[in-house]
DNA sequence: TTGAAAGCGCTAACAG
DNA sequence: CTGTTAGCGCTTTCAA
């Protein structure tokens, strides 16, 4: 247990070449005599050798790892989009290093920094506003960046997902065409995204002359948050007849304890969420949602990168990729 | 953009001083004269310099990394584990790259590879079923290796966790005494501890002299395939009065499901879950499930597996960690 | 207070 | 077909 790992050395020792040749036949096994071959065959066997990546990255500055950043692994707006990631990844011989930072700009620094430190090839990054010293290290280290879920901010390089705002406003039309009078926007622990969907919804219900009603809490997204808010709008505010929530854990949380308290949903309340999760079809009413493209922006995304990381040089900068209103049940 | 990475030469170049110099300062700025302090800190503030882990991983064989294995991260049963474990490496300065391997002892194989490649200090491991491969590859890097959740099978090093089996047992028992009569096991796609407790059921029920019911699917589990299963139970059984599942996504899943069909709960079937997730509490009527202790089996793995990489021998081989029935609503 | 040399494990380039 | 040499970026050690 003690024992060193075991290098190309130990397993030229044992059979008695060079490591030089070992390494060779990790390459290339036809570049060596096939004596040796079946000798080394063995002997890594036996030995379980496991290259070290650290000499290469050092020597040629490559590392085949691509450094992923999520606000929070229990988010699953981002099961999907890592699932995308991951298909174009894995095949394409790259490894990623998933990181997150709670919604944190100061944490996703220090991740990012250590993600840098490890000499990851390219970023896949969550969220568009940075610390300075996160946009200076990332200069600094001449990786490739892509910023992904929203395309209005201009990126550190490159965007790629789909217009919150717009996605917001064309859901709060629909709720004010379905007739709804005082839809309320519940936004939580504000992302940059969540602030352009609360923007979306205001310009829509201003143009039809009416005013805001925004509910936001500083607590991260949940299920359980969205069962509290209810609570509270319902005591401050009972004649609202509609919400439109960041996204659809909250919404869920929201229509399901409308059920537990005996609301009807959406002859009381009319209940909207965003990003169009297959647990949001499993409620009765079925969630109106707004449906995102998680997987396709997590593939376009590292196609991108990984053409931009062998030097591809003609990339947009911004690539929407839509998204599509859902109407479900529940509005 | 293409400019390569600011190493700590090129800083040493700026200010017109060796690298060791830059070095010692970013050490310990003591150790360098006043003057020279300045002109440090500001060429590294100009230049966006990130440390490179490489050469210190190649000569001391240390990368103050941690590997993490998950099945998948849309089982958000190690959301919480995941907290307990950061909530120890964060403070104690390791970093932890997360991968996952969907299940399958052969990705779980290729990501140990590649992590180990990384010269990653530790790994914490979720399943207890490994390739000869994989068994080797950790045994010829000598890092030390903690499994999690289960604390049934021997271990190749450590497990923390608590026991499936008797978990399902006892479950399985607590609804037998609540005279339910033909309690049905759901399965997914079986990791070991999914098959424990199905063990566990299985001998709760022949103990009273009643045949196992057994609903098995090969797929992963989510709340969609809850909801699948109802629906094939309902069409081939019945007369079953109760469920219990191998997790709280797919008792959710049926749950829900239930409602929408108007099948009472638990008056016309009972559920119980696995894990004691938070939304289990937000559906009417609460689900009954067991509540692991998953922060903490993060917490004490990452303990153990710093205290062992510093070299630390006495450790014991299994840490069982309990859990508890809760009977929620739902039976 | 600063510098010079050596070495971590591997592979590219160049012999032989 | 196989060996030798050098070097990636940093820190440890020794010297000045």
């Amino acid at each position: 247990m003690k024992s060193k790992r075991t290098s190309l050395q130990d397993i030229a020792d044992v059979v008695g070449m060079t490591k030089m040749t070992v390494s060779r036949y990790l390459k290339n096994p036809q570049l060596v005599a096939p004596s040796s071959r079946i000798q080394i065959e063995n002997a890594l066997n036996n030995m379980g050798y496991i290259p070290n990546r650290a000499p290469n990255i050092l020597s040629k500055g490559k590392s085949y790892a691509i450094g992923v950043l999520f606000p929070s692994i229990s988010n699953h707006v981002f099961d999907e989009v890592l699932r995308g990631i991951e298909s174009v990844t894995e095949p394409a011989g790259y490894q990623i290093m998933i990181a997150h930072y709670a919604y944190s700009p100061q944490l996703e620094e220090k991740r990012i920094a250590s993600l840098l430190s490890f000499h990851v090839d390219g970023l896949i990054l969550s969220e568009s506003v940075h610390t300075q010293n996160t946009l200076r290290m990332i200069a600094g280290s001449g990786v490739p960046v892509t910023e992904i879920m929203d395309t209005r901010k201009p990126p550190i390089q490159q965007a790629v997902g789909f217009d919150n705002e717009e996605a917001a406003k064309q859901m709060t039309e629909r709720m004010l065409s379905k007739g709804y009078q005082n839809i309320t926007y519940i936004g939580a622990k504000g992302d940059v995204r969540d602030l352009a969907r609360q923007q979306g919804y205001e310009i829509a219900v201003k143009k039809v002359g009416r005013e805001p009603i925004i509910f936001r809490s500083p607590e991260i997204t949940s299920m359980r948050l969205g069962s509290e808010i209810l609570h509270n709008i319902l005591a401050i505010r009972p004649k609202i007849d509609a919400a439109i929530c960041t996204n659809d854990d909250v919404a869920i949380g929201m229509l399901l304890s409308c059920k537990k308290k005996g609301i009807r949903v959406p002859d009381d309340i009319a209940i909207t969420g965003m990003h169009g999760h297959e647990m949001g079809q499993l409620t009765s009413p079925a969630l109106a949602t707004v449906i995102t493209p998680r997987f396709k922006i997590g593939q376009v995304t590292a196609q991108q990168l990984i053409a931009r990381i062998n030097g591809a040089t003609n990339s947009e900068t911004h690539i929407d990729l839509g998204f599509e209103i859902y109407e479900g049940e529940s509005m």
